[in-house]
DNA sequence: CTGTTAGCGCGTTCAC
DNA sequence: GTGAACGCGCTAACAG
């Protein structure tokens, strides 16, 4: 009952495979009765078109791929569940290519599984990629999109990484914090990208701009994760001398590990400190840090939308959007004590 | 350069397409010379050959699918991450199917997407499925494994949940607290699963067979997610009379947001409430919270690892496995202080 | 509106 | 060790 192939329902039916192939897929130069007959015999029948079959007939795959550097991250897996939103939505498949979990083998990666036309689109999830792999994308000439950082060559869906950094900046400076450190993500595996140095560009740019100092000393790495987030707070905290008034994370992942190591200490937060994040991280609301927000989910859906319509023959559906962001004020920041 | 099949390759070889077949494929019956000929233009001509056609010719996609009820959440994507590290090690692709985006059209899902011989063997994390699509699974005679938490009919990867609530439980009552509370996930949507009863009963059945009393009143929801932790928390909290002197939680989502409101109201942990959580959240080691760890990542790659097995023709390689868990103390639990 | 006929690109007998 | 020929299941172009 499950195992039929088109031959079968044409039998049963008593026309040709191409009738049940328009049927099926509704297109024109069906007959009502012909097309219902035939539909309700294929659901019975429990038929469903082999998607190796008609892929090879087509060249189409009905499959989309996402390219993450990992996905247990909030960003990057919020990011794929915006794609496959869409992707649902037009009976399409999602295929996760991730390379965090890739141990060495990644070119190879590039050579075959993205060139085997298993995929009609991909979906880039803000991702270094080397001049070989981009060669190789382009090559494939699928319609391709960069989703959350830029990616050279890509058109892209993202935020302004250098204003919401400056955003983030600004609201602690106008609070009248002067003592300023930063905790930022450095690029340790090639599995990041332009992000972090916008962000710290713009903390940089934004704290001397407003006439304050810039040191260098309350700059350290929080590799954008919680754990980062503690030890860089530790290496702060431990650090002799005077203490800031406030640290703006380069992410809300990061800036929730400052809030615990700070809490541990008996740091008050935010009388003692002020935290800001950037991202809007699910648990940022609960944990009351104050952040900039941005939504990756609609920036996924975004990107997939774009991706089908360019599918689906439309020229130019896929350009640069930059996609929105906003300051959330919870209760992590506010003015200094002294 | 990129667009070519395996004639192409044959052509510029001066040899059949099934010589080339078996000299790409590894297969015996073809000289060393001719092989390393072939390979060398194959490689130079950036041949793969397209999954469609092969797929076709042999019955098989090199396909896993994943089956999720999210992606966003620790415990999903983490064994996503598991399954991921098998497939690619293996050169197999990961289809996604996640439910949680589904808006009405599950059942579609599972007469489509699942039954189009689209993938080669199925992991479903832990999730509660219908009958009619547990019918629809099975008449596809894939290899299936669940992760994460029993589905009947499936073999399965997971942790014995009763027995790990029940340590959480003990924890807290070897460290003598006597007012135990408890945050409980329900099953909202139906995405969800029998783990959360097991948590559940061996959660009352402890505190009974320990002699201490069960109150209803203390027993709240939390939904499995930080947000659901923090009101589950205020709730407990804002309640008059009596109050716990610990807090047992059915995941560390929701002991964390416990944790998060219970700062925020002054309370100290663990000196006026311990929390435990059960799964070992990436947040948790940083939030220093108590927990039961599991490990999804090597669920993930334990079942992904058995399919492949199954599928390479080992009969039975797909069993059921009880994954390790273990207490792993940290700050949020003590004894009493009264 | 419907049927016939070629492929799509590869794997796989079988002969050689 | 190698090649010719068929078939996987479907779609597309053309006839009718």
């Amino acid at each position: 009952m499950i195992a039929s192939s088109i031959e079968d329902v044409a039998a049963a039916a008593n026309v040709s495979t191409a009738t049940v192939s328009r049927a099926i897929r509704g297109l024109p130069r069906v007959s009502p009765q012909t097309r219902a007959r035939i539909l309700a015999i294929a659901t019975e029948m429990g038929y469903v078109a082999s998607s190796a079959a008609s892929g090879l007939a087509t060249g189409r795959t009905r499959t989309i791929g996402v390219l993450a550097p990992y996905v247990s991250r909030w960003f990057f897996s919020r990011a794929i569940e915006g794609v496959d939103l869409v992707l649902q939505q037009n009976q399409y498949n999602l295929m996760l290519i991730n390379l965090g979990g890739y141990g060495g083998g990644r070119e190879r990666l590039f050579e075959h599984t993205m060139l085997r036309k298993q995929i009609d689109a991909l979906v880039v999830l803000c991702l270094a990629l080397l001049p070989s792999e981009l060669e190789h994308l382009h090559l494939t000439e699928i319609p391709l999109i960069a989703v959350g950082g830029p990616v050279k060559g890509f058109h892209q869906v993202c935020i302004d990484d250098y204003q919401a950094a400056k955003l983030a900046t600004q609201h602690l400076i106008e609070l009248g914090h002067q003592r300023i450190a930063q905790v930022l993500g450095e690029d340790k595996n090639e599995l990041n990208f332009e992000v972090p140095k916008l962000r710290d560009k713009a903390f940089e740019e934004t704290l001397v701009n407003s006439g304050l100092r810039f040191r260098p000393e309350w700059e350290v790495d929080g590799e954008f994760t919680v754990a980062g987030g503690v030890s860089a707070a530790r290496r702060l905290f431990d650090a002799p001398g005077e203490q800031p008034t406030a640290i703006f994370c380069a992410s809300d992942e990061m800036a929730l590990g400052v809030m615990m190591e700070a809490q541990r200490r008996g740091i008050r937060v935010p009388q003692d400190l002020s935290v800001i994040g950037i991202d809007n991280h699910e648990f940022s609301a609960a944990a009351g840090l104050t952040t900039v927000a941005q939504d990756p989910v609609e920036q996924g859906r975004l990107a997939a939308e774009m991706l089908l319509n360019e599918l689906a023959g439309k020229a130019d559906a896929v350009r640069s959007v930059a996609a929105p962001f906003q300051l959330v004020k919870r209760g992590s920041t506010a003015a200094p004590l002294a």
